[in-house]
DNA sequence: AAGGAATATTCTTATAAAGGAATATTTAAA
DNA sequence: TTTAAATATTCCTTTATAAGAATATTCCTT
């Protein structure tokens, strides 16, 4: 989760949603160095949210969908969870504001 | 955002979810020092999650309704934004297998 | 007014993540 | 086989964040 959190590694991943691309079309767009742009490449390799085709010299990044449905899902049940709490929150407030007029 | 992400932080706003605390009583329950607590709270209030109530000697923590709307709200235009890529991603890589099929 | 809780703040230290520069590696091309 | 391009890796520095310890502040109690 913390993959997508990084700035940089976002742009990356929505660069490459117009797209595979290399890395040196990647830090070209995002005007970024190389080295820094392997290196995030690498972080959203192992977060399985990007894969790689090596194509002779050079390495062809693309989007990988299994690992986005994943981050997907996660955020939703996250944000059901807290979209729960947050209804007993405010049932418990009105709950509390129905007591006060109650007095 | 970073405010929840620090897992401490949520674990107090979830314990705040059954009712105001003190900053002692916080500190108690998550078997945290009362300086951390003090600065975790800081955080959250100044991000709008947590609001104060001076009583006497101590100081009321509750949760904020409000700002946890917003958090709510953003995480759910975040994941639509999100949802809505996947899919046409998905429709690219179906594209794609078509082409392939065809040739 | 003095002492003691409860809480906040400050200062220092520890740690993790990111960028920069240089270097290593792989592969195509000559 | 040597050279150059594309990429990865390593080492160092910087920066942000959190914890620890000590201290300051506020307010009640006596």
């Amino acid at each position: 989760m913390s993959a997508i959190a990084e700035p940089n590694r976002l742009n990356i991943i929505e660069l490459l949603h117009d797209g595979p691309c290399t890395v040196g079309e990647i830090a070209e767009q995002l005007r970024l160095r190389q080295p820094q742009v392997s290196k995030h490449l690498r972080v959203l390799c192992e977060a399985r949210l990007v894969e790689v085709h090596p194509m002779a010299n050079r390495r062809i990044y693309k989007l990988h969908v299994q690992g986005l449905k994943e981050i997907d899902s996660w955020i939703d049940s996250f944000r059901h969870l807290w979209e729960d709490r947050l209804d007993q929150l405010e049932d418990y407030l009105k709950e509390l504001q129905r007591k006060e007029k109650g007095e």
